[in-house]
DNA sequence: AGATGGGGTGAACAGTGTTCACTTTCTGAA
DNA sequence: TTCAGAAAGTGAACACTGTTCACCCCATCT
């Protein structure tokens, strides 16, 4: 059985990691073209030429298997952030540019963001005793939000941000601004242009406007309008 | 055929309207613990002691049927919110209740609000033309996001709020930014408490703070906390 | 060489939304 | 009152879905 940790897989594993590669990579397409709904067994056994029930000798259910997409999604939300969050620029720049890069990532892959955060999770299976919280905080999840925060108490400690905030609760808050527009991005096809009345807005442009309006109400007191914040539309 | 208007209806159409009524209540309840996938249409008959071909003589589909759902909770969270918004208040009490209001006829019926904003629409079908966009000003969508650019407009006129500020496109951002709020509320269990080594929040604790913030960040500059926004647990 | 077990398969099960020919029931006009 | 026609209601079927299970085959290990 491969149960071995050995660093040299046998043509078995081989083969099978093989198959099983075909096979989220055939999911992976469809999913991101479809989505959930567009994703069946008996399609994705004919994609990849095997048929339905050889996919179970992989995943457990077809959960499972969007699991693993979903999974691989975070991964990829987190490090774009990660290395947008790590770059040698003005604390402002970087700040704006974690939210664009997290609302771009989404609107890039509307199921897979929709399909992250549309399943409503009942409070039986989620985290509660104290191993639970570590392996979220070792998660993709837990460690996005831990940039989040960090980047806050840099704003405080640089004296842009109001120091009596909370940093998690204002990285929350910051969080879930950012996802409401990555959400309504995603799903309404035309979104900024909710009214008729009102000349179009492209997405970026909104992105902005909205970082904008939150990162202003993360700062102190006083010091509005002279940090190196750029207002919309003032950019090069 | 009953395709007249007449104000009196006639006693069949008294027993239609009487069937389609318990059609829509009995999908109301399973749907509001349940959501989608636990309404099946054979289950909705047997609930209501009729052949599941019998439903299709009442909604052309499933998703029709839901769809109708969906119209009556738009219904009731717009005729929630817009109470709110006209009671006699200080403008600052009477905005943050809107931004309560709204988040949490969200959480009141989880199912609903997911399935109003959780699909996502494709372009094709969606307002393009002059008559749509006439047709959505006067929907309940449109009408809900009228009161709110009309707060904006009156926050800016007391000067509160910083009046170089677009309306149209700050309603978009505070929208999206309780739309955030509210999904998260609904989809994670115990949503605000998003990192282990913090003291539990509240969910209507953290939308005070959420709604401070986004507020904050709409303030003209200089008028920041003399205000009569009321910070976080001063509350009486 | 032979036993073992994992990969692969077709058929089936229990669901789903939906349709269609059919019967029953009611209604409106002769 | 009678009778045609429409509306309401039904059971069976279709085409799907995820999933399971007994079976087969062939690579691997003793």
């Amino acid at each position: 059985m491969p149960t071995d940790l050995s660093l040299d897989p046998t043509p078995a594993e081989r083969r099978r990691l093989k198959v099983r590669g075909a096979i989220i990579e055939a999911a992976e397409r469809v999913f991101a073209l479809e989505g959930e709904s567009g994703l069946s067994i008996r399609r994705l056994a004919e994609e990849i030429d095997y048929s339905p029930s050889a996919i179970y000798k992989y995943f457990g259910s077809k959960d499972e298997l969007i699991d693993e997409l979903k999974e691989a999604f975070f991964e990829r939300l987190l490090s774009r952030v990660g290395r947008v969050s790590g770059v040698d620029a003005p604390f402002a720049v970087r700040g704006r540019a974690c939210v664009s890069t997290y609302i771009e990532t989404a609107i890039e892959r509307p199921y897979h963001y929709a399909a992250a955060f549309s399943q409503i999770e009942s409070a039986e299976m989620s985290p509660r005793c104290e191993a639970d919280w570590d392996a979220f905080t070792a998660s993709n999840k837990g460690r996005a939000f831990g940039v989040l925060v960090s980047m806050v108490k840099e704003g405080q400690s640089l004296g842009i941000f109001d120091p009596d905030l909370d940093p998690f609760l204002s990285a929350t808050s910051v969080w879930a601004a950012s996802h409401g527009v990555a959400q309504l991005l995603t799903h309404l096809p035309h979104f900024p242009a909710v009214a008729p009345t009102h000349a179009p807005v492209s997405a970026s442009d909104f992105i902005t406007f909205h970082a904008d309006l939150v990162f202003r109400g993360l700062q102190s007191p006083g010091n509005r309008r002279q940090t190196d914040f750029i207002p919309l539309g003032d950019k090069p």
